[in-house]
RNA sequence: GCCGGGAUGGCGGAAUCGGUAGACGCAGUAGACUCAAAAUCUACCGCUGCAAGGCGUGCGGGUUCAAGUCCCGCUCCCGGCACCA
């Protein structure tokens, strides 16, 4: 409706929707009013609800917005549920992209200093974030490149050091040759190094862990969590849980040689023996004839990196190395082999091979002609080594295994086999059952600058040494030269490097290495509980009150490492006697990815990039907002469609109207219905009443179950029922005033600002968003008739309709004398009549 | 290969328990307003057919009065793990 400025009404006078001047009066206005900042020491019921905080990249991108704008939705929704919610933020602030900008400075003779260029980020971040209008406290912000943050990363990891869950082990690491740096398995793409291109090698390299495989058992425990099963899922898979059994092989030598199988039933099938190349009992047991060969193929797959050895399918290698080893099941002479495709880091790094049971093992043996003994038979069948095309790894009966012979047995845990070859193995002392676990220790140590640095230092008299409590943090020295090559400028800080034995007081030399950046993470919504603390890393009483979290929302992609590292750490400072509870985050929500209009991934190359920034200044904050929960479900994501904004911009645009324009129609509108005054009020008054109740009731459920694009669609749905019903009179009615106030406080979790605005132009007092949320009133969602299909062998053939209250017969009468019905009935007998209450009636004939 | 999720109009997507498939929005068509355009409003909008009707939720079967929904067998897509003994 275009406005002719001579005929403005007064109640017209506060103009058309514009979010350019209403969102920055309202952020200004709750900021002031500190709307946002929570007591965490209120008698209010509590809740925290905590979204993965951000690196800090430089610019709030459309994902960013994507993964806090409905979660603040949502947070919004339990404060008016009447909970005094915490909604924190902060900034996961160290890490690669800061230090790379540096080095990449340093190539070019120019000074960056990651710190600098970190927080200036974090401002310009923090000021975008503002302009989302969420409820976010401020007061809390944590940022964990802060020496008052990362001193507690570092207390932590002493606290663990003391318990034996940090050590420091020879571990095999990607590395990059020509940026002479570790790489973290993410940063290393088809083989080669993220940022140089170069070939990764495969290097053996001192290396800090946590021993997080100490908890594997208790991370597979998620009762009592509200997590999506399909995190769940990967977590148990990433876990890896296997049964088995632990046997003792011995060579002719008699060194024992352990070995971790999951099928001891085919024991009997063991023809050879497969080690690791890096096994420490292959330089033993190898003999000088075959020396030569083997520790020529053992220099080979040191090399080989990690993402090549481990395609499938690839060709078997390995090396016979002259030794033998006795099966102690049935005293046969088996050769020993080496061979890439066992590895070191699982089980015991050796393998009895059953080539005729296992396909890797079937291949090793056809490429070598190592003997294939078929030892589990399928039911009424026969197996032959020589003719066998294929491992066969399904049920069957024990054969050629003496006393075992006739016994079912086959793949999957419990059976007869395994059980009872487990039982006889116990009993020679020759092996017991064992649990292996896929999960390896968490490897922290990274040759970076910009991280926490490990906090210990390396004695001559003394050896490793932790640093003193007291003398935390270590603090990361700020007057360092970036190398263009990327080694760490700590390994060249004299002063930091040197300094003195916490024991004995001798010179000493720090640890270098800095911590994996998940260490920082791990742990920092216990911060935000109290994020100036000086004497603790958080508040105990104030995390015993308020942890675990009571919703957490972030990226699927962080559904193993973040999530598994913050869960182990949970438990972690649950046993140092910190908090409670082993877990950190109760409920687990992940949105989806935005992606671009071209249903690919945002990226600068492509030219599919949204910003956030440009939406907020053409369309508002809300429309955004609003916009990013209509476009489907959350935890699906999809590509970002640039119309459909100016689809919920319309639908703010016309709550806008309904609520603030006068009604442009006299109740008996265009006189095409025989309503007149005050009858044609009362029908729109229950038909309005019915579209408010029912809006609460959806959205409500819809809050509950995340489900923000159907809250919205509901939202539509209600505001075209007021615009469509919207009348001189019905303006009038206490229920139209209903209708308006239901609609705001609908609408303000979405869309905080026009909300607000509306709120207090309709008369209202205080914050919308200190108002309870309405609750529905199931009466006003009874309509007097109902309309119901009718089905005559199963399809729709009428709709009749009736009074609401109709019973049975009345709805069968009802439908029988429809005249299309009628004809259907004429042509056969009446079989069956089904009833569904208030859906439809559905009549059978023969 | 193993584990998990999915497939519904031109598009994004709705659809407690099996009960009128396609809510809501985008795009589109027609009309109103306008000198005109934009904006706004109103109507239409799965396919097919003049109509009555017929067909329709990836494919093939089945159960049922009734199937997007349940069962059996496939195809394709997406995600995770991937020589894990």
């Amino acid at each position: 409706m275009a406005e002719t400025s001579e005929a403005v009404p007064a109640a017209r006078a506060a103009g058309r929707y514009n979010p350019q001047t209403i969102e920055p009066k309202w952020q200004a206005r709750w900021q002031e009013q500190q709307l946002y900042t929570v007591n965490l020491e209120s008698d209010v019921p509590r809740f925290y609800f905590l979204t993965m905080y951000p690196y800090p990249s430089g610019n709030l991108h459309v994902g960013h917005w994507y993964a806090e704008a409905p979660a603040d939705a949502a947070a919004r929704y339990r404060r008016m549920r009447g909970y005094n919610v915490l909604f924190p933020m902060g900034f996961d602030s160290f890490g690669l992209p800061a230090e790379n900008a540096a080095i990449k400075a340093a190539k070019e003779g120019e000074e960056v200093h990651p710190a600098k260029l970190t927080y200036d980020r974090i401002e310009y971040m923090e000021r975008q974030f503002r302009k989302m209008g969420a409820m976010i406290d401020w007061t809390r912000k944590v940022v964990t490149c802060d020496p008052e943050y990362y001193r507690w990363n570092q207390w932590f990891f002493i606290k663990m050091y003391e318990r034996g869950l940090a050590y420091r082990k020879e571990s095999y690491v990607n590395w990059d040759p020509v940026d002479q740096t570790v790489l973290a398995n993410e940063q290393v793409i088809d083989g080669r190094g993220d940022r140089s291109g170069a070939l990764v090698e495969r290097r053996l390299m001192p290396q800090w862990h946590l021993k997080i495989t100490d908890y594997a058992e208790e991370l597979l425990d998620f009762s009592g969590l509200d997590w999506p099963e399909r995190v769940r899922l990967m977590q148990t898979n990433w876990i890896g849980r296997s049964e088995g059994a632990q046997v003792t092989f011995k060579s002719e030598q008699d060194d024992p040689i352990e070995i971790f199988t999951t099928r001891p039933d085919t024991l009997h099938g063991a023809t050879f023996m497969v080690l690791a190349p890096e096994h420490p009992l292959v330089a033993k047991l190898v003999t000088s004839e075959r020396r030569q060969a083997v520790e020529s193929y053992v220099a080979r797959s040191e090399h080989t990196s990690e993402i090549d050895r481990q395609a499938e399918g690839r060709e078997k290698t390995g090396e016979f190395i002259g030794a033998y080893a006795t099966n102690p099941v049935n005293g046969k002479r088996i050769p020993i082999w080496i061979a890439d495709y066992v590895l070191m880091t699982y089980g015991t790094g050796a393998i009895m091979a059953v080539p005729a049971h296992d396909q890797r093992d079937f291949e090793f043996a056809r490429k070598f002609g190592l003997e294939i003994v078929p030892v589990i038979v399928p039911e009424g069948a026969e197996l032959d080594g020589a003719t066998m095309t294929e491992a066969y790894s399904g049920d069957g009966v024990m054969a050629r295994s003496g006393r075992f012979d006739g016994t079912p047995a086959g793949k999957g845990g419990e059976n007869e086999g395994i059980t009872r070859v487990v039982a006889w193995l116990q009993e020679q002392g020759l092996g017991s059952r064992k649990i292996t676990y896929r999960l390896r220790d968490w490897l922290i140590s990274r040759q970076r600058y910009w991280g926490t640095p490990i906090p210990m230092i390396f004695c001559e008299a003394c050896g490793l040494v932790a640093e003193r409590e007291e003398n935390l943090p270590v603090e990361l020295p700020q007057d360092v030269a970036f190398m263009p090559t990327g080694e760490s400028p700590l390994k060249h800080h004299q002063e930091f490097l040197n300094t003195h034995c916490p024991s004995c007081g001798e010179p000493a030399t720090r640890e270098t290495d800095t911590m994996d950046t998940f260490m920082d993470s791990s742990w920092y919504w216990f911060r935000y509980l109290s994020p100036s603390e000086s004497d603790a890393p958080f508040n105990r009483e104030r995390a015993k009150r308020w942890t675990p979290v009571d919703m957490y929302t972030g990226g699927i992609e962080h559904a193993i490492l973040h999530l598994l590292y913050a869960r182990f750490f949970t438990k972690v400072i649950r046993d140092i006697g910190l908090i409670d509870s082993g877990e950190p985050f109760l409920r687990l929500r992940n949105q989806g990815m935005i992606l671009g209009e071209d249903n690919e991934k945002m990226s600068k190359s492509r030219g599919n990039v949204v910003d956030p920034d440009d939406l907020v200044e053409s369309y508002g904050a809300d429309s955004v907002r609003a916009y990013l929960m209509f476009i489907g479900p959350w935890d699906q994501g999809g590509p970002w469609n640039p119309k459909g904004i100016e689809g919920v911009t319309r639908f703010l645009n016309r709550v806008w109207s309904v609520v603030t324009e006068p009604a442009q129609k006299e109740p008996p509108q265009d006189g095409t219905a025989e309503r007149d005054g005050q009858a044609d009020t009362k029908a729109n008054i229950k038909e309005l009443r019915r579209a408010v109740h029912h809006a609460i009731k959806e959205v409500t459920i819809d809050f509950e179950a995340f489900s923000f694009n159907t809250a919205i669609a509901e939202l539509m749905t209600l505001q075209n029922a007021m615009s469509r019903l919207k009348s001189s009179t019905l303006t009038t009615t206490p229920e139209w005033s209903e209708a308006v106030e239901s609609l705001l406080l609908l609408l303000a979790p979405i869309a905080p600002h026009l909300s607000e605005e509306l709120w207090e132009q309709s008369g209202h007092e205080g914050s919308v968003h200190l108002q309870e949320w309405p609750g529905h009133d199931d009466a006003a969602l009874v309509a007097d008739t109902v309309s119901i299909a009718v089905q005559v062998n199963g399809k729709v053939r009428a709709q009749i309709t009736v009074p609401a209250e109709s019973g049975r017969d009345e709805l069968l009468s009802a439908a029988r004398s429809e005249q299309n019905v009628a004809r259907y009935l004429a042509q056969g007998e009446l079989v069956r009549e089904i009833v569904v209450p208030g859906r439809l009636v559905n009549l059978v004939i023969k």
